[in-house]
DNA sequence: CGTGGAATTGACACCCGTCAATGACTGTGG
DNA sequence: CCACAGTCATTGACGGGTGTCAATTCCACG
């Protein structure tokens, strides 16, 4: 269902690629990306590999066990990476925005699926192709080892949230780092409009939905944070949510 | 306290460092390393930057929160990877074993602590010097940039059995990647000595040691498992166990 | 105004953690 | 050779945190 609809508009949005180069230099994306790594004559050979996704909220575009051919870089909008069981039990394994990078994987398959959050731009690139392009710029690939460790580090850390930390650890913790990743894109952090729902957010911490809109209430109630008509969070203590979230509270 | 233990090994063997090549050459663990993507020129200049270190068992050599001035190369024995909260709460975010690479990160401190589980030899580098042996071997990076996507994935399963997964599925699922990690040294798989106490599983899968103990006794009752005198493990129904594992069963 | 998804709130149950006691084994010293 | 201490593993009784099931509210959208 999901997948066709990404099709589709894979071939729609084919037209709009001619000048792609010139979309790579006014890419805001760029700073963010893999593509910072390259030198101009490189970038030149990735956008001539790259094909301009559109694709609208809530639609899939990678899926566990499908043969790993793509990969793509996200240049607007938001994703939700994530591993399902037989029964239909979900764990989201990690939420990526603008410059994220999916697919590079060791596998001939995808280990886990991918999910569009909000409206999203995609650059996607042949595997095989990229990685011969990559081989040619060792800056390159250098950029990506230290994105996978970082990728590895944030994992531990979500490791630790799972197997160690309360409900209310939890969702603290989530809160603080969704705010670091908002600093990190130059906005200010303490006004937070989360792009996922609420029962994205439980399958991200072990949760379920009814607990997380539970402690939703409970640190509105302490005031740890503020929720606005519009679903906006504000955090007037990020300290104090800091103590929570490290059991130090 | 032992960290002091470590630097004392690490004296210690300073004199055992001599015939550095040699050793590499005979080394058991090289198929299974980063070592195995160098040229012999390669070989002989890594061989040249590496340390050899033995560790007794229980002895801490990472310390999360340090400065990140060394990577090590398991070659024999086995370690766990862990972080802490303030109130002694712990999680084991991996085991390691031969040809396990440590320290490859992007932050300046270490991201987790590790410790020895069994009698360890390591090859100890500084990071520095060995980072501007690996710019000149492009395919040594590209062999990092497998092994921390493989890492990645090992990350990703292990966040789903954190997050979703029972406690019985979890002991499952741990025997069962125990298993394939064994298999992968050319061991059979059904006969498993686990280096690790019971705390450790506990610490690993986000449970008690109780829980834990308990778990092992059930399976025994059902006959998924065997546990000798000595403690070592047999596995008669792997498939039994895997539709466990997976929520199947 | 009607519809459907998302979020919230409440009542209750259960899995697993907590606390505590016992057993198995190892190494040490008398 | 045995007494002893220490660590690890096992087992039992009990309680709490979080899941499950269900009802209600809220809101976007047609």
């Amino acid at each position: 269902m999901l997948r066709a609809a990404a099709s589709e508009a894979l071939t729609a949005n084919r037209a709009a690629c001619e000048s792609r180069i010139e979309a790579c230099e006014a890419c805001l994306a760029r700073p963010f990306s893999l593509c910072s790594a390259l030198p101009q004559p490189g970038l030149h050979r990735i956008a001539a590999l790259a094909t301009f996704v559109h694709l609208p909220a809530g639609t899939g575009f990678i899926e566990e066990g499908d043969p790993a051919e793509y990969l793509f870089n996200i240049t607007r909008g938001a994703v939700k990476i994530f591993k399902s069981l037989a029964d239909g039990r979900r764990q989201i394994t990690g939420f990526l925005s603008v410059g994220g990078f999916l697919g590079f994987d060791v596998a001939a398959t995808y280990t886990y699926s991918a999910e569009t959050l909000t409206e999203t731009h995609l650059c996607r690139f042949q595997r095989a192709r990229l990685e011969a392009l990559l081989a040619e710029f060792p800056r390159a690939e250098r950029h990506l080892l230290a994105m996978a460790c970082t990728r590895l580090a944030d994992a531990q850390e979500q490791m630790m949230l799972l197997g160690r930390k309360t409900a209310l650890e939890r969702l603290a913790s989530f809160l603080l780092v969704f705010s670091a990743g908002e600093r990190h894109f130059g906005r200010s952090g303490t006004e937070l409009t989360l792009p996922m729902k609420r029962s994205d957010i439980a399958d991200h911490l072990g949760l379920t939905v009814e607990t997380v809109s539970r402690l939703f209430t409970q640190l509105r109630m302490q005031g740890m944070i503020g929720i606005d008509a519009a679903g906006k969070i504000s955090l007037p203590n990020p300290a104090a949510l800091e103590a929570l979230a490290s059991g130090t509270g």
